[in-house]
DNA sequence: TTATGTGCAAACTGTTTGCGCGAAG
DNA sequence: CTTCGCGCAAACAGTTTGCACATAA
């Protein structure tokens, strides 16, 4: 924490002008406030950060940068049940843009849980061998009830 | 495939009515249209199939039969990254509304396929010792990529 | 200059809600 | 008869799209 990241933005605004896509104040924005956080953001909460720094960044724009973002293999997504997507960074550098964790999400709090990629490895392994199904791992998050709500359910 | 299977629809209409709550035309019309089938259905298209039998039975109401019948544990829901939740009729007598699969998606040709629970029970196991998470593993469906775009794509 | 992003409004999908009428029990 | 479910319209959230204007390159 007060490791500064700017090179993160940086990187990530060099990769859009080497693939010739705009450095623009929106992307810029986006990019910043994705950098500038360990929460997991919808699209909508990065609007409302981003125009603190670019004013008038409009939802849309926000998500078509996203989408650009994504196709570019800077940002990534992770589909919630019932709710809004969330983004977040890729590292840059990797050639992936597989993120090195994986989300899991409680239906009764909502509380979104970071886990382990390598808690899926069972998983992946066997759907390739089973059915060639190549899971992704990272791009959905696993519903159950964390524990907490299970402890606060069997009193 | 010719079996009658009438009683499921039968059972469940009477374990509605056992809980105290109301036979309609409509509730029985979206249990039916769920017991007729092996598709995985979204609330929308249950619709259409249920005003066949039910004529008039609006989005509305299989939204709230659907609710209905979930809280009882008849149906249960997987949802679906991007795109409508599908519901399936849970196989009556058992104590848990727990169905006997999980659902993967294939996020290139949308396709769901249906996995079996036991590749999931090292993620279960390991989520549980972990971090006390209880997964619901059919309750989301995994995104990956089948085996057909997969050939596709390295083509 | 000129292609590409942006802002805005509006459409769209999936789902929920408020309300008075109608039907199940 | 009385409560609960229904139909309808309308609201709602998340996301996408069409179009004219602005701007990065």
């Amino acid at each position: 924490m007060g490791t500064p990241t700017a090179d993160r933005v940086t990187q990530s605004l060099e990769a859009l002008a080497t693939r010739g896509e705009r450095v623009t104040a929106a992307r810029r924005a986006v990019i910043e406030v994705l950098d500038g956080t360990t929460d997991h953001l919808t699209a909508d909460e990065i609007a409302v950060r981003a125009a603190q720094s670019a004013p008038g960044v409009h939802r849309t724009t926000v998500y078509r940068a996203l989408t650009t973002l994504g196709e570019l293999g800077i940002v990534s997504h992770t589909h919630v049940a019932g709710s809004a997507t969330i983004y977040h960074l890729t590292t840059p550098g990797q050639d992936h843009p597989t993120a090195d964790h994986a989300h899991v999400q409680c239906t009764s709090c909502n509380r979104i849980i970071d886990i382990d990629e390598s808690a899926l490895v069972p998983l992946e392994r066997t759907l390739r061998k089973d059915i060639g199904f190549r899971v992704d791992v990272h791009h959905a998050a696993f519903l159950g009830t964390c524990a907490d709500c299970l402890a606060a359910t069997s009193d």
